[in-house]
RNA sequence: GUACCUGUAGCUCAGUUGGAUAGAGCGUCUGGCUACGGACCAGAAGGUCGGGGGUUCGAACCCCUCCAGGUACGCCA
């Protein structure tokens, strides 16, 4: 735990004359509520590293501890410490010095790294998916945290936009577009084309169950093996070698829908305040990898099969061999991978990469690390795999085929009316001018902080119904609490009749206040948590708790209406610190906020 | 078949160097604004932490085993 309390020193003091081992790190906790206490120092790791009876050490500990001079109350229970600081010495060191507590967000220099983020990945076949969403949600967060942490980072998107699926939905579009535009149509350019992806593969559909009750010996095989026996399938082929072999016709219509993909993108993206330093296309990168294998090769990293084909013999069973090279001389998957990797790596230098990507692809992560390592890269050790789990739906798994995917901008249009709604009910004669605003930021305040508030490798049950709240550990319960603070301040300023008190943190003796104090210590450690875990449900936990916090104090203790000029001011002050870390906190999860809703 | 992930309250999820009586939200039930914003607050009910065994002063957490669900094991991407 971060936080310092000036009483360490002198416990530290007494250990080290007592047992005569020093204790770098005092261990200590918020005291559970059933107990009495603002902190716990918990005696069992301490006793196992000065070799003591817990007990015996909680004992001593508490009668050492009983006379400071910054502790009110000390008791020991079994080998806990329960400490009841005084109330100026608990606020001096916690929130008394605002800067210096958001100071100690950011980790020292010498822990600093550079680190490059790819996430997204899309498709251009088709628009994005609640499963892009979450994609983009967790990756533009933890790259969000990793800043405010003090990394320098670098997001990039590697975009595929080649390959069969790619030419399906174009010739899809030859075959039934008929020259629409997104422009003639009034579509989103992601939809239209995805229009004609779904297309492709009802002809898809029709021409395999001909193809079946035509040739009763074909019956048995996987769409897959037919895909090449249907015309539509050979013809999808046929395009993708013309694509490769720049056919200029095909190229054209290449480039015409994929920019309507694009901007349909950005559409998306800018709803979301997704933005990337680099976006990568495969298109361009795809041919990367081959010279990598060939030294490799040379060097005996890599063998030649007899069927012609390049692999590698991985020392782990359990990784067993895999084929780097076709027979043919073509790349594979990992082969592209292995090239994009170097690429970025000499785009940026980054001391860590990591692939914000789904949890169904351990296996091939796992597979390129031990490539790279292999082939001796210093920087193999720092490539991470930051695997999240699926987003299922109460029907089961989203299948864009069954038409159970849950579109991503229409989801954003939904839940924005809902917001809307909420902010109209609740808004009731008065309708607030920035109505559209308000319906924005929340709305994609409830979705971001639902996909952020769980573990990013945890499988996500979506319900439309349930899911879209706005009550509870909600993204719009923590903006509230935001948007409350900043109108006391908003009233406070505004009231220039009432004299300022003198700011006194002594008075703040209140059971919330004091809790709140301690949660606003608890910060830095949090964010840094996030930050090491990759874990953004650390840092959401921690700012639903600390809005919590808030409205019992807000409830318990009157601010603008306190009694004493003084206490006004310092309770002013400590909300003040409240919304600064709320706002910190929130940017940090690239969630934006209302100064009222 | 092999490997990995998951299993905690009716539902959705927290819970790490193993530590006090396992937490939150939703839902259900009961209360609370002539106090700064009720998208709020206070309280109640709700649990053999999938089952069993082991290690330990102490296990939701570590080990073994079984059960259930998911994912991956291509010269697809």
């Amino acid at each position: 735990m971060t936080m310092k309390f000036a009483f360490f020193a002198d416990l530290s003091d007494f250990l080290q004359s007592q047992y005569g081992v020093s204790v770098p790190e005092i261990p200590v906790e918020l005291c559970p509520p059933q107990f009495t206490g603002d902190i716990t120092v918990n005696c069992f790791p301490l006793a196992k590293a000065l070799r003591r009876n817990p007990m015996e050490l909680a004992a001593a500990l508490c009668a050492q501890l009983a006379s400071h001079s910054d502790i009110e109350a000390v008791s020991a229970v079994k080998a806990f410490v329960n400490i009841t600081l005084r109330p100026a010495a608990l606020m001096r060191d916690t929130v008394a010095d605002r800067d210096a507590l958001l100071a100690a967000v950011a980790l020292p220099a010498v822990e600093r790294r550079r680190v490059l983020i790819e996430f997204s990945a899309p498709n251009t076949n088709k628009p994005q998916h609640l499963g892009h969403v979450r994609n983009n949600t967790v990756g533009m967060a933890t790259a969000s945290i990793l800043e405010r942490a003090g990394h320098d980072v670098v997001r990039v998107n590697l975009v595929n936009d080649r390959g069969i699926h790619i030419c399906k939905s174009m010739l899809a579009y030859q075959r039934f577009g008929a020259g629409v535009t997104p422009a003639s149509s009034g579509k989103k350019g992601d939809h239209l084309v995805g229009d004609f992806y779904v297309a492709y593969d009802k002809e898809l559909r029709k021409q395999l169950a001909a193809l079946r009750l035509d040739k009763p010996a074909l019956a048995d095989k996987t769409d897959e093996e037919l895909f090449l026996e249907t015309e539509i399938g050979m013809a999808a082929q046929e395009m993708l070698r013309a694509w490769e072999q720049n056919d200029p016709a095909v190229r054209a219509l290449w480039e015409t829908m994929n920019q309507w993909v694009f901007d349909g993108f950005a559409v998306t993206y800018r709803r979301m305040g997704v933005e990337f330093e680099r976006t990568y296309l495969e298109s361009q990168t795809y041919m990367l990898g081959k010279d990598i294998i060939r030294d490799g090769l040379e060097r005996g990293v890599f063998k030649k099969r007899d069927d012609g084909a390049v692999i590698i013999e991985f020392d782990d069973p359990s990784l067993g061999t895999k084929v780097v090279l076709r027979s043919d001389g073509t790349s594979v998957y990992v082969t592209q991978d292995i090239g994009t990797t170097m690429l970025k790596q000499n785009d940026f230098q980054p001391d860590q990469q990591i692939w914000v990507v789904g949890d169904e692809q351990i296996r091939h992560f796992k597979v390129l690390f031990a490539i790279l390592k292999a082939l001796g890269y210093s920087w193999a050790d720092q490539l991470t795999h930051m695997a999240y789990g699926m987003v299922n739906l109460p029907s089961g798994k989203m299948k864009s085929r069954e038409g159970t995917v849950v579109d991503a901008d229409e989801l954003f249009d939904e839940m924005e009316t809902l917001a809307r709604d909420a902010t109209v009910e609740k808004a009731g004669d008065d309708l607030p001018e920035n109505l559209d605003e308000r319906a924005r930021v929340i709305s994609m305040a409830a979705l971001k902080f639902m996909l952020l508030k769980v573990n990013p490798k945890t499988t996500i049950m979506f319900d439309p119904q349930a899911s879209i709240k706005f009550e509870g550990d909600t993204g719009p319960y923590v903006l509230y609490a935001y948007a409350r603070i900043c109108s006391m301040l908003r009233k406070a300023a505004a009231a220039s009749d009432v004299t300022a008190g003198a700011l006194d943190w002594a008075l703040l003796k209140e059971p919330a206040e004091r809790m709140l104090a301690l949660r606003c210590a608890l910060y830095p450690e949090l964010l840094q948590k996030a930050a090491r875990d990759l874990d953004s449900s650390a840092l959401a936990g921690y700012l639903l708790d600390l809005a919590k916090d808030f409205s019992g104090f807000y409830r318990n203790c009157p601010v603008l209406n306190a009694d004493d000029a003084s206490l006004r001011t310092t309770r002013l002050a400590l909300s003040e610190t409240v919304r600064v870390i709320l706002a910190d906190g929130l940017r940090a999860l690239t969630i934006n906020t209302l100064e009222s809703m």
